[in-house]
DNA sequence: CGCGATTTGTGCACGCCTTCACAAGCGCCT
DNA sequence: AGGCGCTTGTGAAGGCGTGCACAAATCGCG
């Protein structure tokens, strides 16, 4: 989820006021949208044209009730008696997520990591586009990766100069993450994907997410524990084929 | 996950001290625990024998009251006046997450961001230990990544029994995830980590945790749309950063 | 034209999580 | 010994999110 809110926790002003194009989702339904998002365009190139909140809904792994609910945020865009047009949600969702607009994305640290992350195809599937890489290590600037060529990062604000970067993704090591974030606002950069295990300083006006990979596997782990530690008395196995899932949270 | 939320442990007995099953941590704690022990870790190298809950919230990037309340699910293990012993902090946070029995972890799925995986440090340094390599690709099969022999996924039940695997990644194309998914959980797996972008279908007895770099790509777009639509002005910064993706329970 | 089947949208209750505020406990200094 | 400052641990309040259950709305059909 988001760490920083609006900043004004105290400042007694603020609701309602917010009317721009869209009301204020809770966080815990804009963390779901991607995931309809993409339950809707499967659905769709299965040649669906309308479907339900029930069907929906086990196509994103998610309560039905829940689904309508994240969707009446946006506004009433179902059919009683017959579902959500396909196309149309699709589009409201990916109008409410910004997704109409391309956002440029910039990669700093070309590892091994990095380099994964520079051939996905998964970012311009869904209007982002990395439109620059960086690197520290001089034997890595000038390379060429999946079309795109691996620039210094000292040339980072002459870059965002030339294009305006809104979001730029950490790939380095945890002691250069807080350094780079630094250079990526002073670019310009307002939203921070953080790949590196460490806890970022930023304005008040810029989001950060982090994704941890250590964390998620200490998270299993730790169920991993309890569930040896409950194998004196297990009470029986329940044999559903219930998917469960853990989001991510966001 | 299931739920089981029953009294069932409950009364009175007080397991103050070490040892047995342990309380039932609220999720969201447990999802912060590797954040704070990440923090200890290097407040420890950083000579540090104490450290009070601000401080340690600090480092971790999370409000100090609720740190405190925590790691009092945990049990009594600062001194007021005084701080938290940062050593006997870590070995009861790794108690609890499980981190100090070794599990075998093995990945599916050696392409781009496979590879990247395998080679990854941040799993050994935490416990865990990437046992083998599967690949469905007769070219990849036998490829030497990392002191790690790619397998063919069909060999995944022999590989299994010769060594207990608890955690699964999931690192192939979604199309093929869940296949992969049935095959872990036929070899025994029982907690899965997954890039694919999919829902997963598992028995309630498995955990999956899903990792979605759109999905938080996403995410961010959406509060980039909002900010451009508020021409208002933030105010100061703040030096709070820590990105965390929360999910549900398992 | 009305009726039943179907599905959305939502009021409501419940439980989890966060945060405040403070008493209790601890060490140190005088 | 006693006081004082510092810090933990926690009771309580409030906010947020979830899921049930149902009224309202819509379609298809006789
Ligand atoms: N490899 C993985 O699977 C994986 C998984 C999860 C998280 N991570 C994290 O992602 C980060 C990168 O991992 P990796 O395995 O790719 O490491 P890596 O060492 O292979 O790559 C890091 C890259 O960052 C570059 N770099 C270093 N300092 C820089 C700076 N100041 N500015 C710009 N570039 C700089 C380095 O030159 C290098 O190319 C690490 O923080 C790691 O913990 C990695
Ligand atoms: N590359 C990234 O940066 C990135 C980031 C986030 C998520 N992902 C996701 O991770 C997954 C892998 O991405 P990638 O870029 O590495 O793709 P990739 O195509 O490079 O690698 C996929 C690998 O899986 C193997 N595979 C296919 N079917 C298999 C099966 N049934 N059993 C075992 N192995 C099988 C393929 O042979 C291939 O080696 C995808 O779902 C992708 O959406 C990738």
């Amino acid at each position: 989820m988001s760490q920083q809110r609006h900043g004004s926790t105290s400042g007694g002003s603020d609701r309602a006021n917010a009317v721009p194009a869209f009301p204020d989702l809770p966080e815990a339904t804009i963390a779901r949208l991607p995931e309809y998002l993409r339950a809707l365009h499967n659905l769709g190139e299965g040649g669906a044209d309308t479907i339900s909140s029930e069907g929906l809904a086990a196509a994103a792994g998610v309560n039905s009730a829940k689904l309508r609910k994240d969707l009446s945020h946006l506004g009433s865009y179902g059919t009683r008696g017959v579902g959500y047009d396909v196309a149309l949600l699709i589009e409201q969702i990916e109008y409410v997520l910004g997704l109409d607009q391309r956002r440029a994305v910039c990669l700093v640290g070309v590892g091994n990591l990095g380099h994964a992350l520079a051939g996905y195809d998964g970012f311009a599937s869904r209007g982002f586009k990395i439109v620059a890489l960086f690197d520290a290590d001089p034997t890595k600037v000038g390379e060429r990766i999946h079309g795109l060529i691996v620039h210094h990062i000292d040339e980072l604000p002459q870059v965002a100069t030339e294009e305006t970067i809104a979001i730029g993704v950490i790939a380095t090591p945890a002691g250069a993450a807080q350094a780079v974030a630094d250079e990526l606002v002073g670019a310009g950069v307002t939203s921070i994907l953080n790949f590196a295990p460490c806890v970022l300083s930023v304005p008040a006006n810029v989001d950060v997410r982090k994704v941890d990979l250590a964390i998620e596997l200490q998270i299993l782990s730790f169920h991993e524990h309890r569930k040896a530690s409950l194998t004196a008395l297990p009470g029986g196995r329940s044999a559903t084929g219930a998917g469960n899932q853990e989001a991510v949270g966001s």
